[in-house]
DNA sequence: ACCTCAATATGAGATATCTCCTATTATTAT
DNA sequence: ATAATAATAGGAGATATCTCATATTGAGGT
């Protein structure tokens, strides 16, 4: 992890810097700086006092959440204008999650000890916040009720469609798997089985869309 | 549904009159009034726009999530002091959700329209508000993933010892099987098998707990 | 009191999904 | 570079869970 200065990102990221000075208010910002996570380095460990409120600005995320009984299952991918820690900041969160940098990332950092207190008097910044906290809790919960209400592969076709690029789909299988809940092994035989239906193809480790319309239409079967 | 004039509620009721004002400033409690819904009775339907934020002052209700494919999740049990239209008023929620009484409901009713700015410009209830969507994504997303880390009995344990009054477990399998997301069927399989493992007891339609050492160590199963 | 609909109960058979095993590549770290 | 670790890939067998069918019992409405 990589410390820089808030000032020195600044002027390289003037877009950006504009955008934070909107979100926070100014006299957090003085106290904020810069983070950089390389890709597979913790941003928060389950175990650990979190000592800052993030922002992520640039690079992907996933949101562990670890169960007792070892088992640890992917809740959450976090992209731009994700908030981290956010619920420790409101201090309703016992059980910290796994925060892992899925590529490179780069976060703004505010110290939670000193700048709660000013947080959770900004009139924007709660609105801001509620606004966020009821979007992730619609999307999560669309996310696990699709879970039982319909098969594996209309999710996974809806998982395929949701996050390829220019037909390509090229996820990790491993966390796919975790993420739409199933086995790795199933997972694989899925994926074969759209292969043999005709809906993806093979080209060494990445998958191509070549029947988008029947994907669609198996990602939102309603028979 | 009954409505009843907000001073006549407050006469019989002065506790909890008295919560209501911490929560709602005094310009948004002028233009609310009480709601009494019968059991069954819906309080909220997906298909229809929600005019009112409620707040739950007495009995029980239930969310519903109605999917395109025609199957219905039941997502969360609503108890006192629980929101009911709350991402309505911060403008998240596109898809709205079934909310249905299960026995008599008391709500307090605010009209969205005429209350939204001064809600949202009220930096207490702002507080109160991410509070309570952070407490809620949390308790829902550890209700799904454990959905999908645990086997069924597992979570079986774990609902019973949740809800059983005075070892004694009464609630609709229909109910209990819609909200742990299993079949009816397997639901009762299970509870059968629960039966013959010597850890409930049946009399009637009720369960009685009478192994509630195993039921626990069953509902934490770490193996 | 009678009818209707919802809830309870259980059987039989199908299958979606899991666990465990074993190889073969990629990636990462020393 | 080379070892170590993680990801990909697939076989074989087990089982958790589902669907469908049917019968009985309970509760609410007129």
């Amino acid at each position: 992890m990589e410390k820089i200065n808030l000032k020195d990102y600044a002027e390289n990221f003037v877009d950006i810097y504009n955008d934070i000075q909107e979100t926070f208010p100014k006299a957090v910002l003085h106290q904020a700086f810069i983070c950089k996570f390389s890709s597979n380095e913790y941003i928060v460990r389950f175990d650990e006092d979190i000592q800052h409120l993030f922002l992520l600005l640039d690079g992907r995320a996933k949101i562990y959440i670890v169960h007792e009984n070892g088992k640890r299952a992917l809740i959450q991918f976090l992209k731009k204008d994700d908030f981290i820690g956010e619920l420790s900041l409101i201090e309703v969160e016992k059980n910290l999650k796994d925060v892992v940098a899925i590529n490179d990332c780069t976060c703004l950092a505010v110290p939670l000890a000193s700048s709660k207190e000013h947080l959770l008097n900004d009139n924007l910044f709660l609105h801001n916040l509620s606004k966020y906290l009821g979007d992730k809790l619609l999307k999560r919960t669309d996310h696990y009720t699709a879970m039982q209400d319909y098969e594996f592969k209309n999710r996974l076709a809806k998982y395929i469609l949701q996050i390829e690029n220019d037909g390509c789909f090229q996820e990790k299988h491993t966390e796919t798997a975790e993420y739409v809940g199933v086995s790795y092994r199933h997972l694989l035989y899925t994926l074969n089985q759209f292969h043999e239906d005709g809906l993806l193809e093979k080209k060494g480790r990445k998958y191509f869309i070549i029947n988008k319309e029947k994907l669609e239409r198996l990602s939102s079967k309603k028979d």
